[in-house]
RNA sequence: UCCACAGUAGCUCAGUGGUAGAGCAAUCGGCUGUUAACCGAUUGGUCGUAGGUUCGAAUCCUACCUGUGGAGCCA
């Protein structure tokens, strides 16, 4: 019967088809192993030439690295393999067959394997971190629904910046001038207007020239935005939806965990409550630490952010940013109007900012005020206005990075590998 | 945009002024439990591009191209 590598612990005994790649072998005069990976998980197979035809192991001999094929055997439980079972291979029946396959069970530099990402992720670390950014997905999609989230979808063309400081892809919209989206956040504000809880997964778009391991040009946000709901009861949501994604991955992923090697234990650690600092502590806590390039007023860098998250082994709330320094629609903080009610979530390890969320302004005059000192000008903001004209309430809302979530939770250095296909500053191939 | 480093066989790299090298991959052979398997043999080169210095340049100089790491900006 088929099968597939996923469930052979349910055929143990029993002889099972499965339609698998070849990702490896070794081979012996008597005996041959294969390792198949089938793209539900890996596992091996193993040829004895007493036990099959001349034919049969001849094959098993000079198969080729991914070439495609049909195997038929015994499951067998075997302590020896990381999987826990193997294949007594009794019959191969290649599907086609592939010839010098360029990416070798060697090491390889990053541009060969960037300008191969399209065969790299058949590899089984690529393989595990895929898996991982799918169940973060899927977790994400079980905690808003269950907490009673409407997903809704802004659109990717727009004809306005979110916040005019970052660079947008220009394109045309017939006559018109249009951008991609850098944010769904604004139709999100509208959207929890209409349905209270609702919450945004889709990709967004920065033409800035970064060239960091933090950086895409094309990355995927998650925006939950959410009506009646204040500064302090965001943070909330935001601690439980993080815990709620560490522990999903660290329960369905196991085996992916432990091929990239991660810590765990770390891991497990990420439970709600988070430690929340103020920005005016940070900054004290940045001088302590030695750092005298920063003052009041002054936006941290990248070794600020990781500085600060080093003293903490969760993830960390930045709270109440200057005014001057943050986006136009921020609430400021009723007791003092230079700070916003505000916060980044800054990942432990040194991955970054993962979560920038804040309480948004839901005065109409101070909306206007807002939109004169911006200088946003026309017609393209001013729906977003009326959202504050027509029963206006209090409401907040975050955005968070997909790709740099699913690096610290895998452990990976880099966010390039992160997404199945990145766009980075130089590369649009694959 | 700025700073640093790199570009030599299909891949990963060594070679720093005097005959172009290794490991892996590929091909052939050997090996009954391999874990990036191992052992032997064979094949494999426009030394990023252009110019210059020199009797002689992969090696030194200049410019350019490409890549990597980081900064700024941000998720």
């Amino acid at each position: 019967m088929k099968s597939t590598i996923a469930e052979v612990a349910k055929h143990v005994g029993e002889e099972v088809t499965i339609g698998v790649w070849l990702a490896n072998k070794r081979s012996s005069g008597k005996i041959a192993f294969l390792q198949l990976r089938d793209g539900t998980g890996f596992i091996q197979g193993v040829v004895v030439k007493a036990e099959v035809s001349e034919e049969t192991f001849q094959l098993a001999k000079n198969i080729s690295q991914e070439t495609s094929l049909y195997v038929t055997g015994k499951v067998v439980e075997d302590t020896r393999s990381p999987f826990g079972y193997e294949l007594q291979v009794n019959n191969m029946e290649v599907i086609h067959e592939a010839i010098d396959f360029p990416i070798t069970p060697k090491e390889h530099g990053t541009e060969f394997l960037m300008d191969h990402r399209h065969l790299w992720l058949r590899s089984k670390k690529q393989h595990a971190i895929m898996k991982i950014r799918n169940e973060i997905i899927r977790s994400t999609y079980d905690f808003f629904n269950k907490q009673g989230f409407v997903k809704i979808d802004p659109p990717i063309l727009t004809g306005s910046a979110a916040e005019g400081t970052t660079e947008l892809f220009h394109t045309k919209y017939f006559e018109e001038e249009a951008y991609l989206s850098q944010s769904g956040q604004l139709y999100m504000e509208a959207a929890a207007m209409a349905f209270g809880r609702v919450f945004s997964f889709g990709p967004t778009f920065r033409a800035e020239k970064s060239k960091t391991r933090r950086h895409l040009i094309e990355f995927w946000m998650i925006e939950p935005e959410m009506a009646f709901m204040d500064h302090e009861d965001n943070l909330n949501v935001q601690e439980e939806y993080v815990s709620h994604i560490v522990q999903s991955v660290l329960e369905n992923c196991e085996l992916e965990l432990n091929t990239l090697e991660r810590d765990v234990e770390t891991l497990k650690k990420i439970q709600a409550p988070f430690p929340r600092i103020t920005y005016d502590k940070a900054i004290d806590l940045l001088k302590e630490k030695g750092f005298d390039d920063i003052e009041w007023g002054e936006d941290f860098g990248a070794p600020h952010e990781t500085a600060i998250a080093e003293s903490f082994e969760k993830p960390v709330f930045i709270t109440h940013y200057p005014t001057e320094i943050k986006a136009f629609y921020m609430k400021p903080d009723p007791n003092r109007s230079d700070v916003v009610l505000c916060a980044d979530l800054i990942a432990p390890e040194g991955y970054g900012e993962i979560i920038g969320g804040s309480q948004r302004i839901d005065d109409l005059e101070l909306m206007e005020q807002r939109y004169k000192e911006h200088h946003l000008t026309g017609d393209a903001y001013q729906w977003y206005l009326e959202l504050r004209k027509y029963g206006s309430v209090p409401h907040s809302g975050f955005g968070l990075g997909l790709e740099r979530t699913v690096a610290w939770i895998a452990g990976v250095d880099h966010v390039r590998e992160t997404i199945p296909f990145p766009r980075l500053l130089n590369r649009l191939y694959p």
